[in-house]
RNA sequence: GGAUGGGUGGCCGAGUGGUUUAAGGCGCACGCCUGGAAAGCGUGUGGGGUGUAACAGCCCUCGCGGGUUCGAAUCCCGCCCCAUCCGCCA
């Protein structure tokens, strides 16, 4: 969500926003409606405001004629029609406001200045790390993890349907190894706070985080209003909405376990075997606040983060800094980590690590006194994974993988895990 | 799920229709005082919007949303949250 004041003051720079992301030909038009939806509201605002400061002054006259015994019976009538006039206004007031609301709730956030232009193309790697294994007699994980036993794809979909998985044995074993793993990894060693979180929440959750309105379909809704997460961002980030932290208190570093429940509506057919694409999945996520002027270098930071658990994995990955059109919604900028999985051939999504800049702290409401006696600013937020498990169990169970079909556990894992190999 | 009691400014707390369109206190900031400090005294001290070159001014804000009224923290309706008790339950 934007300021409305860019409207007034910027409006340029939200319109090269939208056209770095493509989208110029939908959003110009959202703009210029906006643009005269807010000249509406202010000046229907200044008529409404000059009424009320009349009707406060004549309702205390009012109160002082009746203390004196003074009649006020021609002040009432007059004062009543004052009344009325402000509620016609406020009808039309409040008809604007929901339309620009409604507007303001649609328009993504302005990508930074070293984000590239362009769509998917033009996504820049900006690093590898380790060597991709060739594909070469690597066997798919699907067929490795079925004959390990460690993966059910079958009964997965038999008790919930497609797309969804039962790991068991060390398979499941595994995904508790790797949850243990990265949690330790990030509050041990990179600084943040476990928290352990809900993973249902309600509308105004979704909201604060840019998953509401645009994007209801994607979510799974359960009853009561309430909404299944489709990542830990999402409770996290709304941990402090609605309130004012210290500036001390930043930045803010948090990490969470938690299962992601997404629908993936519209992108059936698309990487549907194995673990690639499912619609409930576990993950360790990385969250930030930041103040606004650290904000660049703290996006760095956690990306490394998420990418020291792929370094202590050692699973060779590569940063891919994404074009201004292929940023989600929500983000300013973003870094994938993609992942190799030489038994599929391709360079998997493992993290998406992100800032926000100021765009969930409004929507949000989440602030920070930067010193005594200063008014309160919007935070920076920022997220990532660190790393989202089924594609790391993917690239472990393809990177690791022996000619006989059993696989080599991963250094790190073995305390978690207990054995050497997967067999 | 049922019953009862609550939700007021950073905190405590007064306030059942109009000099309370938020008293008083604490805390905090600044000033006076002091060799320095404490105490004391004085002044100031929420958030949002609109507006301005910047001030000022004005509007909104007493959990949230409606309603009654010339006027609502105060009256009415609905909802949310908290506490306690009962029931049920992992």
């Amino acid at each position: 969500m934007h300021d409305l004041k860019l409207l007034r003051d910027n409006v340029a720079a939200l319109r090269e926003g939208m056209r770095r992301r493509q989208i110029l030909d939908v959003a110009g038009p959202l703009i210029d409606r906006a643009e005269g939806l807010d000249r509406e509201r202010r000046s229907l605002l200044a008529r409404i405001e000059e009424r009320k400061a009349a009707r406060n002054a004549a309702s205390q006259e009012v109160a002082r004629r009746k203390k004196a015994k003074e009649d006020a019976e021609a002040l009432i009538a007059e004062t009543r029609a004052l009344g009325d006039e402000i509620a016609a206004l406020e009808r039309e007031y409040d008809h604007a406001m929901s339309e620009l609301e409604r507007l303001q709730y649609e328009l993504p956030n302005i990508p930074l200045p070293d984000v590239p232009d362009g769509g998917e193309e033009a996504n820049t790697v900006v690093r590898t790390w380790g060597e991709p294994r060739p594909s070469d007699g690597v066997r798919p994980h699907w067929e490795v993890g079925a004959k390990l036993g460690i993966l059910d794809l079958e009964r997965g979909a038999k008790i919930s349907g497609s797309g969804f998985v039962v790991l068991r044995g060390l398979g499941a074993r595994l995904t508790r190894a790797l949850m243990s793993f990265m949690l330790d990894l990030h509050t041990r060693e990179h600084g943040y706070e476990e928290v352990w979180v809900p993973f249902l929440v309600n509308r105004r959750s979704m909201t604060g985080t840019g998953q509401l309105p645009k994007f209801e379909e994607d979510a799974y809704a359960a009853t009561d209003d309430l909404f299944l997460i489709p990542t830990a961002e999402v409770p996290v980030t709304n941990l402090y909405r609605d309130e004012v932290l210290d500036a001390s208190a930043l930045p803010k570093a948090m990490t969470a376990y938690s299962p992601c429940f997404r629908r993936e509506a519209g992108a059936h057919g698309k990487d549907t075997r194995g673990l690639i694409r499912v619609h409930e999945f576990d993950k360790v996520e990385l969250v930030r606040y930041s103040v606004p002027e650290e904000s660049p270098a703290q996006l760095e930071l956690l990306t490394g983060h998420a990418e020291a658990v792929l370094q202590r994995l050692g699973l060779p990955y590569r940063v891919v800094l994404l074009a201004a059109g292929d940023t989600g919604f929500s983000s300013a900028k973003t870094y994938d980590l993609e992942v190799w999985a030489p038994g599929v051939g391709k360079w998997l999504e493992v993290s998406s690590c992100s800032t926000f800049t100021d765009f969930q702290a409004r929507r949000a409401n989440i602030r920070y006194r930067p010193g005594p006696g200063e008014k309160p600013r919007f935070v920076h937020t920022l997220n990532g994974s660190g790393l989202a498990f089924p594609r790391t169990i993917i690239a472990v169970l393809e990177h690791y993988q022996r000619p006989d079909g059993t696989v080599t556990v991963p250094e790190a894992l073995r305390p978690y895990l207990g054995v050497d190999v997967l067999a």
